[in-house]
DNA sequence: ATCAATTTGAAAGTGAGTTTCATTTTCGGT
DNA sequence: ACCGAAAATGAAACTCACTTTCAAATTGAT
């Protein structure tokens, strides 16, 4: 009677296929939103939240803080762990850039030894600029001398 | 006719000496709010937000992410810029940990030198989970057994 | 096919700000 | 001290990203 996992529904089915073809995104509710948006039958946004939270208490999409103010972000990673990667966010332009990086692998060991404290590469994110809008600013700053 | 950094109101000296009074604490709009509620003249929240603006921008205070869903917090940093810290945030319990350390300082350098990156570190925070947390985690996985 | 548990959509609600606008305040000039 | 333009304020409405409520539809073990 009590299925295990949760009924599988055809706008479960809908988001995940969203998701898994875009694995290599960062998907947003609005994004899924207007996906389906023009099909005989939408998604609402409701039932689009629901399956997000459903989908990452089970493990199949992440869920990223892409910004201070604005929304977040999921991304498809197939049951199994993400390739660990942090996220760049710059404040200027708004882009979200992944790093692989052994370096940065190491923080959350040193975070756990020294500070006792596990940290969720998931939800940490790096806010700063970017090498192209330093540029910018740079010339900027040049211009106004 | 057009002082030069903006008018100096009550308002705005209410605030300002708050954050001084509360210089080792992280404030946040409603805690501001509700300290001057009880007085003859509150402070609305309109202009408080728009303090908060305007000390940013002034560099007084610093603004911090503190939670994924949750508001945003400032701190007195007394127009210089504040000691470099780190922010680890429980998402169980929701503290907010500062740490100062050498090693994470480095972070800062490295994600400059490899990925042409200029981190904030006021705006980032380390999402995760807390000594205290993970042993009360721990313990109820010890009890499901 | 049956039927209880689950999921859905529509709509209302929430929290943290932000914006609008008419009404004060502030403060350089006199 | 007074004037007046620029800026700040409070009240209220608005925005954005969700979250909750609830009646109706769907799912799936039997």
């Amino acid at each position: 009677m009590r299925p295990s996992g949760g009924y599988q529904t055809k706008q479960r089915a809908q988001i995940l296929d969203y998701f898994i073809a875009h694995a290599e995104h960062h998907v947003t509710a609005v994004e899924l939103l207007q996906a389906f948006a023009t099909l005989p039958k939408p998604i609402s946004l409701a039932t689009i939240y629901r399956q997000l939270e459903r989908l990452e208490s089970e493990g199949l999409v992440r869920r990223y803080t892409t910004d201070e103010r604005g929304g977040a972000c999921w991304q498809y990673c197939g049951g199994h762990a993400c390739t660990t990667h942090f996220h760049l966010k710059c404040t200027e332009c708004g882009t979200l850039i992944h790093v692989t990086c052994d370096y940065l692998d190491g923080i959350g060991d040193h975070i756990l030894s020294h500070h006792g404290f596990v940290v969720d590469h998931s939800r940490t994110v790096f806010y700063g600029v970017c090498e192209q809008c330093r540029a910018k600013l740079d010339s900027c700053r040049k211009d106004s001398l």
